[in-house]
DNA sequence: ATGCCGAAGTGAAACGTTTGAGTCAGGACT
DNA sequence: AGTCCTGACTCAAACGTTTCACTTCGGCAT
């Protein structure tokens, strides 16, 4: 269906030679377009008085080209070098089928949890010699369908989804980062959430709290259930009681217009301000990520409360604000970056590998990190 | 790789018992690949008992086809659908020579800065059929001009470059935001710095502040001259002395492990030290940027002033930590969405126009907002 | 009957590589 | 003297489109 998408931005009736009239018809003194062609494979070969074959061959360094002799392939890279050629990468792919691209799909580039995670999978994609192509999907099921068939035209050969939930299984080999759907050919790549919980839990526990709030991520979240299992699990194991009261759980639609993140922020000054009522009853907030944390913060203090002297707040994801916020929060770091480098050390070995690159669903955990800042102190 | 392989390829090429040999031999336990071949528009072809060349010329909608009754094209498009055809995007732009890619350079993935930007060109570019490649040089040239000529090789139509300079004029047609060097071919998206340092001191004059602290940027950002510039030139307007030892200019060697976000909170934490040394002769601090605010205001309240009772500070840039720190931040706000938008809406035109795509330099300027929240005051 | 025209396509050459199957000398071995 | 290598390449067919020049055919005017 996607294919009948041109726009009609097109101005198809210009004609090629509409702009050489114009050329020499505008403006007299410019300079002939230079238009400077790639030279080609072709070009090097007869300049060499070799066949293309073996020039291919030779830049390649194909085990084929085993054969040929040191002289030849020495002359072959100066030639190269000398005429300055460029593979060109279209012809290549098409002949070759690899196209050394992959495609990668996240809720919005401007959210610090997906481009940390971009950072860390860019700098091994390009290492690789692998480029990606990016759409963001803005949490629309509409959009997410549209830019999946997108990159399927476009070729790529593998697909990274950050925060990104499939429905069906993906025509070529994916990592879902943070994905708990398990499909064939794709890997997630997930946080230790049960270790997570762990590290903070345990972290205020030493502190001596004991009567803590907590967060839930939205439904729509791929960590809010793995997170909110690997909590009930580490309170029931420390004795913490989990107060229904003292739960709150993020909403957010799809969609919406506000971004997710001041979303989030928002709710934690509510949900903040709704624990103000509820004062002597919690010593502690254990919020879903950094910006309802930040939030939350903001509410109680604004409420007379002081962070960590009455409460403590911890944060997760750590992202840049928790560290230049004040105080600075204390939080479960993602090390996104990692998470991202794993990503696609997966997708490459996966699309490189002698394995079948369609393999049977697998996971992949990642350990998180406990940073502490001023946001947690011991209970009063 | 070569399990790619496919024996649906029968009908069209010989040879095919090659593989069929090898698929019983190699591994018997072995699911069958399904390896979905993709249908080509020779297959279509064959499928409606019409040529190649019509099916193409109507599935582009072609001025060619005008030619080419409604039934016949209806029948086409039905074709196309019911048989799942998709474009092979590498063939397409091997022969028509156009990509409809674009190539993208920015510092870092990370930065709010360019990320704000890459969302706004993303919006344009998917909407208009492109599709950007990313690479951050982390301030290196050396990997600057390494991606430059990766993106060459990837035949992407124009460039972007996003907080980025260029040493030479591009190979293809390109849009710079914050550029300050002018090339051939290439046009600079840049904020009205003018109208940013008269919205910024106008605001300070008016809540009465006369004796202000200045940052300026990094020598390497191509803000920094043209902003400078803006407030020496708005200071003398408005009778503002600006004092050298209340000037302080952020530095950060390209390529340190830390990175350049982190280094503005630094410096800004440590120049709001020094300036706790002087307190008494400065009532306002107009920083560089959001980061370095914040950590001004970090030194200063750790210092005893308050913010902003004591001490006003406006940032610059408007990134999230402006809005969610405490108090939240008076800033500059650039308009880094419709940046990007502007960037790929003029690059696009320069390469669908009927402008030749390489013309002389130009410049496009954005408006600034000032956005007022809560580190500004009237002075004491 | 001839010529001409428009409608409705078709044929085949690109585009620049990669790749599997050959070729072709010249020496080693039998 | 024939066979068999092996080294050093070359040939030509893909890969899936787009594009320009060309054909074919019926109808209409001359």
């Amino acid at each position: 269906m996607a294919m009948t998408r041109d726009r009609k931005s097109e101005p198809a009736s210009a004609a090629p030679e509409a702009v050489a009239e114009k050329a020499p018809a505008k403006r007299a003194p410019a300079k002939k377009a230079p238009v400077k062609k790639a030279v080609t494979l072709k070009e090097v070969a007869k300049h060499l008085g070799l066949s293309p074959a073996t020039v291919s061959v030779v830049l390649n360094r194909s085990p084929v080209a085993d054969s040929i002799p040191r002289e030849t392939q020495d002359r072959v890279f100066a030639a190269a070098r000398e005429l300055k050629y460029r593979p060109n990468h279209l012809a290549r792919s098409l002949r070759s089928r690899r196209t050394r691209t992959v495609g990668v799909l996240l809720p919005e580039v401007v959210e610090p949890y997906a481009t940390g995670v971009l950072a860390g999978l860019e700098s091994h994609l390009i290492h690789k010699g692998y480029f990606y192509l990016v759409a963001s999907h803005r949490s629309e099921q509409r959009l997410l369908d549209e830019y999946l068939d997108l990159m399927r035209t476009r070729l790529v050969e593998g697909m990274v989804l950050i925060a990104t939930a499939l429905e069906q299984p993906p025509s070529v080999p994916s990592v879902v980062v943070a994905g708990h759907q398990k499909f064939e050919g794709v890997t997630n790549v997930v946080l230790d959430h049960d270790r997570a919980a762990d590290l903070a839990l345990r972290h205020l526990l030493e502190l001596g709290h004991r009567k803590i709030a907590f967060f839930k991520g939205q439904e729509g979240n791929a960590d809010t259930a793995d997170r909110w299992r690997g909590i009930q699990q580490c309170a029931a194991t420390h004795g913490i009681e989990i107060r229904d009261e003292l739960t709150f759980q993020l909403a957010g639609e799809p969609g919406d217009e506000i971004s997710r993140t001041e979303q989030a922020f928002r709710q934690g000054e509510q949900y903040g301000r709704r624990l103000l009522e509820r004062r002597d009853e919690f010593t502690a907030v254990f919020a879903f990520n950094d910006l309802s944390a930040i939030g939350v913060i903001q509410a109680l203090v604004s409420g007379g409360l002081r962070v960590p002297e009455d409460v403590s707040v911890v944060g997760f994801d750590d992202i840049v604000n928790a560290q230049y916020y004040n105080p600075g929060l204390t939080t479960v770091r993602q090390p996104l970056h990692e998470m991202g480098e794993t990503a696609g050390r997966i997708l490459l070995e996966r699309l490189t590998g002698e394995e079948p690159a369609m393999e049977s669903a697998a996971v992949v955990t990642i350990e998180p990190e406990l940073v502490v800042r001023d946001s947690t102190a011991p209970v009063r």
